[in-house]
DNA sequence: ATAAGTACCGTACCTGAGTACGGAAACAAG
DNA sequence: CTTGTTTCCGTACTCAGGTACGGTACTTAT
């Protein structure tokens, strides 16, 4: 049941991404090329869409396409260690990201706060606040 | 007392960043370039120190290069109304961030737990997870 | 059977934020 | 005055994650 059915138009859009996009990652490796017949077209199958959606699953989850490769390589289950690893250095950076932004937010909506908004203010505090030498 | 004092190895290094980078904002007019002696080096002063300072904290900030070039414009600080209307729009893309960051978080945290990390598990949950089709 | 629409393929281009390179000129130290 | 370190300047390269182009082969609808 799960024969080649579909052309690379329409795996992109089943998994909603650009044809170019599904090129691409076949050359970097991250999809197969299926096997193109004498004369004809590649098919691609509902297996394709998954590895896809997989790519992108792990795009959202902040992985780069590098890291989702060495994930690809142990897709076999077997290695769970491994991704759990993974998974682990990748939540710290992501802690550390959501970090940064809260202070960045914490810093601006301060600053939007103190600000007039008048044209005639003799400053603005706001880029008063990026002059400021404070690292 | 601002006179032209240091050379650009200087500045950069006070700035704490690359003499390339210096350069770098110089081609994309972020920084102006100090007219150079009939036979000689150019200097900087203090005023370029804060400038390249503005810029980094502006990238802080979560400001893009392009974004930090329209903030200086309105350095004068006469446009207020302006750079609270900017910080407030930076501020949602901010929000918007550590939101999708959070949804990582939560979801590779959940992730690793559920994982066992045992070499012997039919199946990994984390590469099992990043195989689900929901979007 | 012919025109329109895809697929294939290689190569080139894009953005963002720099970094690196190489030769010439200027400056600092001994 | 020579040696070594900076500066200057233009050009080219880096990385990540794609997007675009152009010519040819193949498929689909009329």
């Amino acid at each position: 049941m799960t024969q080649k059915n579909f052309t690379i138009g329409v795996l992109a859009t089943i998994a909603g991404v650009n044809v170019e996009t599904i090129r691409f990652y076949q050359r970097r490796s991250l999809l197969a090329q299926p096997v193109k017949p004498f004369k004809g077209i590649r098919r691609y199958t509902e297996c394709d869409v998954q590895r896809v959606r997989f790519i992108k699953q792990g795009q959202k989850l902040g992985f780069s396409l590098d890291e989702i490769m060495e994930l690809l390589s142990l897709e076999d289950g077997q290695q769970c260690r491994e991704a759990k690893e993974m998974a682990q250095r990748k939540l710290i950076l992501i802690r550390e990201r959501i970090e940064s932004l809260r202070t960045m937010e914490t810093t601006l909506s301060n600053l939007v706060e103190s600000c007039t908004g008048n044209t005639d203010s003799v400053s603005c505090p706001i880029i008063h606040a990026l002059l400021e030498t404070s690292a």
